[in-house]
DNA sequence: TGTTGGCACTCTCTTCTTACGAGTGCTAAT
DNA sequence: ATTAGCACTCGTAAGAAGAGAGTGCCAACA
């Protein structure tokens, strides 16, 4: 379906008009605007015709014009300004994303906030669905009673925990049980850490403390919560900043949802390779609670070959424009600092260190 | 000011009403609830006094009467049925409870949410304000250029870090570092460490890689972290269930200040010793944001005798009874799990007890 | 053929009026 | 002191009327 360039003039015009005031847009404010060379007339016949396309609604007979859905389609694939971020906005940006490079959870909830503050929508952020193993393993001797299990893996992140048993263990014990993890756990995905693999390794161990078990309990945890795609959400409240939530009933459901974090799956699955922003419009969303709202989307390289995802929802009358240039943005600063990681420095997989420090620390009482 | 028992009665019997319709209440409705023997003549005698005595209002002349901050004040100390939660509630909650107990971030968080749901109304949990100290320091060597640095802290969390050097140390280096910072670190309070220390500790160890600047820097992080109240909140949406705030405006703006986390260093202050549950109602609230919803807090033992708070936000027509009885039946789980360090939990799986999980996660920059 | 001014028409939104009814306060009777 | 009865008040729901924005269409025009 071609349209002629006065049409998708009129049509941007619109649309631009209907996100900046959410009031339908009628002939006389588009004549007015200065864009278009020709009278209110003209352009009513033109908005007539858009309507028949399925480009524009009416609300009802003598009201102005309103985008459907394939409109603002039309309008995001093709006639809406790709916006620049000023430069002060970019510096903003910038400066907060490089302030915490820290644990990865809360940089991507931070990131969330982020981008809910920058766009004063409601923002999601989706952590990587990744397949990480544990790259080594330490067990810290603490007390008779009580050891630490230090774990790497092989995103590099470290995770730690302190067990405390009913029982005493010697420091031999605590060895040698490291030796075998990092033996047979050492680059293993979750899946194949069997019943039976953990089995075979506590025969191998002598351990009769269950030790093996609490280990390796941790180890599953572990790596299912690092695999594990996780959301954020920030900035819930915004959407009571949009005309179309005025009605508490509709503001209410579309929270919940989100809060319910019911997308989570379904967005790590949609999940594409590019850097590309992409814009769910209204009914284009899978989920019922969603369709007469957008999403827009941008997925940021998390390293290890994975793409996590930040998201804005809001009303279809969203501004894409800038939400899209500042998402685009965010998840560019995203990857740069998390994407790509060369390859960790290599050899290190069954070295096997145990540090016992003296100790003479008791612990306080509360 | 005292009041006859009847005119109690009468109060309580509108409080309740009220909180169950949220529509101002008439004499006709209390004298057929029953509760009392005359007629609604002779109540509305009574109502007119409460009211001049500024327990009632009215919202118009013919309307039914609404308690005021004062009425809920009374009918809070006095009048209310002191609620019994039932078996299920009780057992659900504890379960709710016992599932997780992990780390304690988490284990806040999750309690705000458990609150908010099983009120219904918007819940926060703030993490007790404490000053934890290092208790010991453990470097492992990884190669040349990493180590990983875990810290064990008194309150028994354990964090950990990946340091990646642009130069190279060697074992030795990390061995003798190791030993100065658990010699001169340990047992020493955030303010305690001051650049001063940080320097002498730097000289001693022949440092001139700046590795104890490092560290020095995430031991204060950790510490900085450890010691700082922080909050959660929960179910803001829930906000939207109440008809009082079927006003988005009314909604946003509360909503937008509960998000804002403002309250966090008043309410952290406010932390009272007792186990006791406090509301505070409408005016009672210091932050004016406030004024016409109602806080119920409560507070628990978190240990090294420090305190952290639950709360609900809610109307001022708040099921009070109902919330207080949740929240200290929350607050009273938690000190059992947290506070004391004495007797852990009973019920928990296998022979060992997990004592607490902390992690810590660094990415290298891509 | 495309464009324009004019005009009657449609439909919503606001304002005004009216009617209703819940609940009150008062009074007189018990 | 309590109660029944009754007139009164006032907010709310429902209906009516007017205003205004915007349309569709037609006839004139370039």
């Amino acid at each position: 379906m071609v349209i002629s360039e006065r049409k998708k003039k009129i049509l941007a015009a619109v649309v631009d008009e209907y996100i900046r005031t959410a009031e339908p847009v009628g002939s006389k404010a588009i004549a007015q605007s200065g864009e278009l060379h020709c009278s209110s007339a003209t352009i009513r016949n033109e908005l007539a015709e858009l309507v028949s396309l399925g480009y524009l609604e009416q609300p009802h007979t003598s009201a102005g014009r309103v985008p459907t859905p394939m409109g603002y389609r039309m309008y995001v694939n093709e006639l809406m300004a790709k916006q620049k971020m000023s430069l002060e906005e970019t510096e903003e940006m910038n400066r907060r994303l490089n302030q915490k490079l820290q644990e990865l959870d809360d940089t991507i909830r931070d990131v969330s906030k982020l981008a809910s503050q920058l766009t004063d929508y409601p923002a999601l952020a989706l952590t990587a669905q990744s397949s990480v193993t544990v790259k080594r393993f330490d067990l810290i001797y603490v007390d008779a009673n009580t050891f630490i299990l230090v774990l790497m893996l092989s995103s590099n992140a470290v995770k730690s925990k302190l067990v405390h048993l009913p029982v005493s263990v010697d420091a031999d014990m605590v060895r040698r049980l490291s030796t075998l993890f990092n033996a047979s756990f050492t680059g293993v995905s979750e899946q194949e850490i069997t019943p039976a693999l953990i089995h075979a390794t506590e025969r191998a161990a002598d351990d009769s403390l269950g030790l093996t078990a609490v280990i390796s309990a941790f180890v599953l945890e572990t790596l299912g919560e690092a695999n594990t795609p996780t959301a954020f959400l920030s900035g819930e409240n915004r959407l009571l900043n949009q005309p179309e939530f005025r009605d508490p009933d509709k503001a209410h459901k579309l929270m919940s949802y989100l809060s319910g974090g019911g997308y989570i799956l379904p967005a790590a699955e949609s999940l594409g390779g590019s850097d590309e922003v992409r814009v769910l419009i209204g009914p284009e969303n899978v989920a019922e609670e969603l369709k007469d709202s957008s999403v827009v989307i941008a997925s940021y390289d998390a390293g290890d070959n994975t793409r996590g995802l930040i998201g804005v929802v809001g009303p279809t009358r969203m501004d894409y424009s800038a939400v899209a240039a500042k998402l685009s943005f965010l998840a560019a600063g995203l990857s740069r600092r998390l994407g790509g990681g060369e390859a960790p420095p290599a050899g290190m997989h069954n070295k096997l260190i145990i540090k016992e420090i003296e100790d003479g620390h008791e612990r306080r009482k509360g």
